[in-house]
DNA sequence: ATCCCGAGGG
DNA sequence: CCCTCTGGAT
């Protein structure tokens, strides 16, 4: 198949998925790009319900990244506990609250190298952050993206940034911050790991992987 | 490869 | 009791 086919069929595969989840969008509440990248820092191995109930509290107390810097650590280790991984998370937030402060002026920075040079934040946080507040497309390679650009053939590599590379070749630009979110929202409702719940999926037809769970 | 970590669901 | 949940650093 040619590439100018392959990338046909992708994005085929994204109109179907708008259709079935238009709404599609990231569901972390924020209202600032600092806010963004805390609430994304705080949304790893957690459930972004669990993240905006936190948050809520967690802005109400620290508005801004100043109030942030200053806080005691131990302090917001109690503030962020129920996010999972709390010690680490706290420290990350610490250092990104400083680190803004010492060499951003107080602003969250619109690159990736930056970005990545925060305290926990990869290449995924990073990307979320320059997508859905800089306007900046980027393809978030999450665990949903990952699991499913494999089940689609969009990849066939484990390493998340050669997974990214060949996301952004495939799909154009305009598609790849909704393509993120459509995945996830994909691979959270049907195409679940392990038991993908192929037989109320709308990709049928359209996926290599059709029928993997008609065992279940 | 392994660790960090709690909440909610089966 | 088991598992998963939009990762990142070592």
């Amino acid at each position: 198949m040619s590439s100018l086919q392959m990338r046909k069929k992708a994005v085929r595969i994204l109109d179907k998925l708008y259709q079935l989840y238009t709404d599609a969008h990231c569901a972390l509440r924020y209202d600032s790009p600092f806010q963004l990248l805390v609430a994304t820092i705080l949304s790893a191995q957690c459930t972004d319900v669990q993240v905006n109930k936190v948050t809520l509290g967690l802005f109400a107390k620290y508005p801004s990244v100043q109030d942030l810097a200053e806080a005691d650590l131990y302090v917001l280790e109690g503030d962020i506990r129920s996010t999972g991984f709390y010690r680490n998370k706290a420290k990350s937030l610490l250092g990104c609250a400083q680190t803004l402060i010492s060499q951003y002026n107080g602003q969250v920075p619109q690159t990736l190298s930056e970005l990545v040079r925060l305290p926990g934040v990869g290449r995924k946080t990073a990307n979320v952050v320059l997508g859905n507040v800089f306007g900046i497309p980027g393809m978030v390679v999450d665990t949903h993206v990952k699991r499913l650009s494999r089940r689609f053939a969009w990849t066939d590599q484990q390493d998340p940034v050669k997974i990214e590379r060949d996301l952004c070749q495939l799909l154009p630009e305009r598609h790849w911050v909704q393509a993120s979110h459509l995945l996830i929202f994909h691979g959270r409702q049907l195409c679940k790991a392990p038991i993908p719940l192929c037989s109320q999926c709308p990709l049928l037809k359209e996926c290599p992987q059709r029928g993997v769970d008609r065992a279940n």
